[in-house]
DNA sequence: CTGAAAGCGCTTACAG
DNA sequence: CTGAAAGCGCTTACAG
């Protein structure tokens, strides 16, 4: 926008500019969209009139046209976000403000992507089983051509999802037992990366705090943790391994137990990106100097809330444009794979220091 | 959904629909919009069938006839949510996960309130000035004939809006000196709430915990805060007043100076519904006992993190869904009012007490 | 109460 | 390289 203020212009119609341009509406059509039976000193002239005028094809007209047409490479233009919400639950809590937080995340992400496409993003909340027909209606019209679904997925959504016809993608976690397409976060790779960054600086004995594990993704961080300590040969002890950090002050008490019984760690990987009390808090609490007794490697979502902190960032909004892309593929009738990872990425921060210094 | 299992229908047309009911074309469509021209019976007919065959009339369509009668009172149908987002921000730090928890309720909000009245919501996130132009395509492209605009609203984001033409409402707080239609949280009265509440336990020392005191709505809490302290004659004090509250342990800080100088106030009131570190804690961490010591009053958004704490609730999401209503009504040509307030609830908790029982 | 017809704004196959 | 024409799926004014 040059000029800083938008002009406003009256809504015209591809004949009216083709009228303008003394050209066919055909070869006025065929010159937007880029085909190359048009010269170039056309195509020219009718982008920069397009421009001027703010002229945009009609989309619901495209749509339309689409139907008469069909091509073997459908372009995606509208994409639906089903986010799968639970019914009464309110964002608090638990499911927290961080579920908030990684919902608006991959919305981002997915839109940033979609806009580069030229695609627009309709988002669709799925509480109750009633409203399931409300996501059906949207495809049954036409309104969306592929679904990036979200949140609380497992088989009874997919069956859902699956029956529409189009192309769907699932983004982040699930409970799905079915093969399905997906893009989520490599959360082992979490795990290692902390394990390999504390190990780089000395540590030999390094926790694990893990969250509920009720999800699937928390297990897999426990194990990938095991594997990261038997690969780089470190020692291991149970003791070390501690679950089911609560969301409150009785925090300090999980973290306490690593410290019972000698020998006790050096370093603790937190692996909840969700509300933990900010870190230096925690230890602090437990008069733990940062990283003067202890070494801490967090995690966290994009962007992070805790600078100087050494963490484990997720990038969310990757894995939103990741899904769009994926969906993309599928509608183009590509072959996708069925599941990829978006590995997250270790920022060292002052929270870890070489073992040598402490 | 009775089967619990959505079948998968092939995609049908109205004229397809009308030949399987012996109908015209014209008898289904009006029977399909509710014309009061055909009997009961048909309409009947005609809706079992829809129902049946998963018949939704398609949208493109719909949208393109509008265009030629043109209704008086034009129906909502597509609503962009305009997510006005910091260019290089993430959502971290102050902004933090509260900025992402306020957006998503909004946005579910008026996704909810959208459903109602069968339209859907486009999401739209602009954060550099090179963006405008896509919300202005989808404006113009016809995929957008209302928009609800949140986040860093000001004058020149307004400018841009107003110049698409078509109804818009803000969500939540501006920045803008120019007339605007605007939905948004009654801050003011969050601060009488409380007072109100704690002066009827027989409070008559409150001190007021208020935030960075950058946005209109703090100094408005604020203010309201003074004014119901007049109100009710209570005793005022400047050092009951801290603002500036940090999100990190520095919390303690600033609640620790409302106890250098008696007399102490006997009740807070907490007007961030941000990252506060939760009140248990904050106030454990300063060896009071609530409410024994002291009374609270927080303030949360909708729905609670902190079960037990008295508190006052932003209720984002009605404010998405009230926001829809005032555009659904200027799309309608109604007269709408230029600025709603959303009113905020008190909720007692455990954390506010009686002043004779402590 | 119902039917035959026009046309919304586009895109593309079909002739030239 | 270009133009005249068909038609996507709907809704509504206009006759009956």
């Amino acid at each position: 926008m040059t000029t800083g203020q938008a002009r406003s212009h009256p809504m015209l119609t591809s004949e009216q500019m083709a009228r303008k341009l003394s050209l066919s509406l055909c070869t006025f059509s065929h010159a937007l969209n880029g085909h190359p039976r048009v010269c170039e000193r056309t195509r020219h002239r009718v982008m920069e009139a397009a421009r001027e005028n703010g002229f945009v094809a009609n989309h619901a007209a495209r749509l339309l046209v689409r139907a008469r047409f069909k091509p073997k490479h459908s372009r995606l233009s509208q994409v639906g976000f089903l986010f799968l919400d639970d019914a009464g639950t309110t964002l608090g809590e638990d499911a927290g403000s961080s579920l908030g937080l990684w919902c608006l995340l991959l919305l981002r992400g997915a839109e940033h992507a979609l806009h580069d496409m030229d695609a627009s993003l309709t988002f669709v909340r799925v509480s109750k089983s009633s409203h399931w027909a409300k996501a059906e209606r949207l495809t049954r019209s036409g309104c969306v051509d592929g679904w990036l679904v979200a949140g609380r997925v497992d088989d009874e959504a997919i069956s859902h999802v699956k029956s529409w016809g189009r192309p769907w993608v699932i983004l982040g976690n699930h409970s799905c037992s079915q093969k399905v397409t997906s893009v989520d976060l490599d959360h082992g790779d979490g795990s290692r990366l902390a394990i390999q960054h504390l190990t780089g600086l000395g540590h030999r004995r390094i926790a694990f705090l893990g969250g509920t594990m009720t999800h699937g993704y928390q297990n897999e961080m426990l194990q990938a943790y095991r594997k990261a300590l038997r690969k780089f040969d470190l020692e291991t002890n149970e003791q070390w391994i501690q679950t089911n950090l609560p969301t409150d002050r009785s925090q300090y008490e999980v973290v306490k137990r690593f410290f019972v019984r000698k020998p006790y760690p050096t370093a603790i990987f937190a692996s909840e990106p969700g509300p933990i009390l900010p870190v230096r808090d925690l230890l602090h609490g437990l008069d733990w100097k940062l990283p003067g007794n202890i070494s801490f490697v967090g995690s966290e979502m994009n962007g992070g809330q805790t600078p100087g902190i050494s963490r484990v960032e997720w990038p969310y909004e990757e894995a939103g444009s990741v899904g769009v892309g994926t969906l993309a593929r599928m509608a183009g009738g590509r072959k996708t794979p069925l599941f990829t990872a978006v590995k997250p990425l270790l920022v060292a921060g002052r929270s870890s220091a070489r073992i040598s210094d402490i």
